[in-house]
DNA sequence: AACATTAGCAACCGCAACGAC
DNA sequence: CGTCGTTGCGGTTGCTAATGT
């Protein structure tokens, strides 16, 4: 079964959109307005999938849009924002949990649980006339190349630049503040999830012989919302997003979560090594609060602004 | 001038949230 | 409450123009 898809692959135009059809669908839309997109393109005498439609309203046809060179000002602003909202979004979880997690893994230390979620649509929003699609271009060609050509250069990181950005392995290598070097750190990205921010944790141990697997290695771990048994707890964070710096970063505010979790994480940091009994008060604390996201390690985006005022962001 | 390589960007794809029924 | 269609998002792909050899 299934559901049917929603742009069936035969008898509709794919690829660059000819004068025509764009000329169908702005006038469509100017007589009748947006939304209801395949409705949209059927009604409009367009052989094209809704979501092609709008894609193509939204990117290219909108009255508003702004084309051409990103201004340095824009530039600017880019930058800070990624460096707010951008591909480095951590969400720190329960020490019990990751004490536990770490665990499973042997001797992998693991501190914090990486989620890649860059807004390029909040971005982009701050740009008038400026679509979520350039600036996610923009970044792509030019700002990241930008990025790696500095870092290949080997200037010291600058407070900004001394954050965590993403590698091509898809493994985030944070860059690690005193605190962290202690022990090994390996942080996981899990794929990129869409803009409600919902923190989901499980909220029940896996059963014994599924614990004993990840510990043999049979199962791969790295994704534990996914590989877990049980009930999913949701935490809906503030603003829809809860932003945290790289947890290692030493710039600005995110010494100030640094603090916070070197107080949580002190025991296990000075002995990362020490057997870890999962015991009830942790499985407890774990699963009432899993991210605390509203005492101490939560930040809204008014703590952040204060970020973007201190930060250097030189790239 | 011809071919190869690179860069930039439009469009596509898959997934998840949301809302109507 | 579950199903399904719609919408929105971000990563990826592929085309084309620009540049290099």
């Amino acid at each position: 079964m299934g559901r049917s898809p929603s742009c069936p692959k035969e008898g509709l135009n794919k690829g660059a959109w000819t004068a025509l059809e764009d000329k169908l669908l702005a006038s469509y839309i100017k007589a009748h307005g947006e939304g209801k997109w395949s409705d949209l393109s059927r009604r409009a005498g367009l052989k094209r999938c809704g979501k092609s439609c709008r894609l193509r309203w939204l990117n290219y046809l909108r009255p508003d849009i702004k084309r051409g060179n990103i201004s340095h000002d824009e530039e600017e602003l880019i930058i800070r924002l990624h460096n707010l909202l951008g591909n480095r979004l951590l969400i720190s979880l329960s020490p019990s949990f990751l004490q536990w997690e770490s665990k499973l893994r042997g001797t992998e230390f693991l501190t914090a649980h990486c989620v890649m979620l860059c807004r390029w649509s909040l971005i982009a929003g701050r740009l008038p006339g400026r679509t979520d699609n350039e600036i996610k271009n923009y970044w792509n060609t030019v700002l990241r190349k930008r990025a790696k050509a500095q870092a290949s250069i080997g200037t010291p990181p600058s407070k900004s630049t001394h954050k965590m950005l993403s590698t091509e392995s898809g493994v985030c290598e944070p860059l690690r503040s005193p605190q962290a070097t202690k022990a090994k750190i390996k942080v996981i990205l899990t794929k990129a999830t869409r803009s409600s921010s919902k923190v989901r944790i499980p909220t029940q141990l896996p059963a014994a012989q599924h614990t004993a697997k990840l510990r043999d290695g049979q199962l791969n771990s790295t994704n534990n919302n996914q590989e877990m048994s049980g009930d999913i707890a949701t935490v809906e964070a503030h603003n829809g997003t809860q932003v945290l710096d790289s947890l290692y970063s030493d710039g600005g505010g995110s010494d100030l979560l640094n603090e916070q979790l070197k107080e949580r994480d002190v025991e296990f940091e000075e002995n990362p090594m020490q057997p870890l009994a999962f015991d009830e008060a942790m499985f407890k604390n774990w699963t009432v609060n899993p991210c605390d996201l509203n005492g101490n390690d939560a930040m809204d985006f008014d703590s952040l602004a204060f970020l973007l005022e201190t930060d250097e962001h030189s790239f």
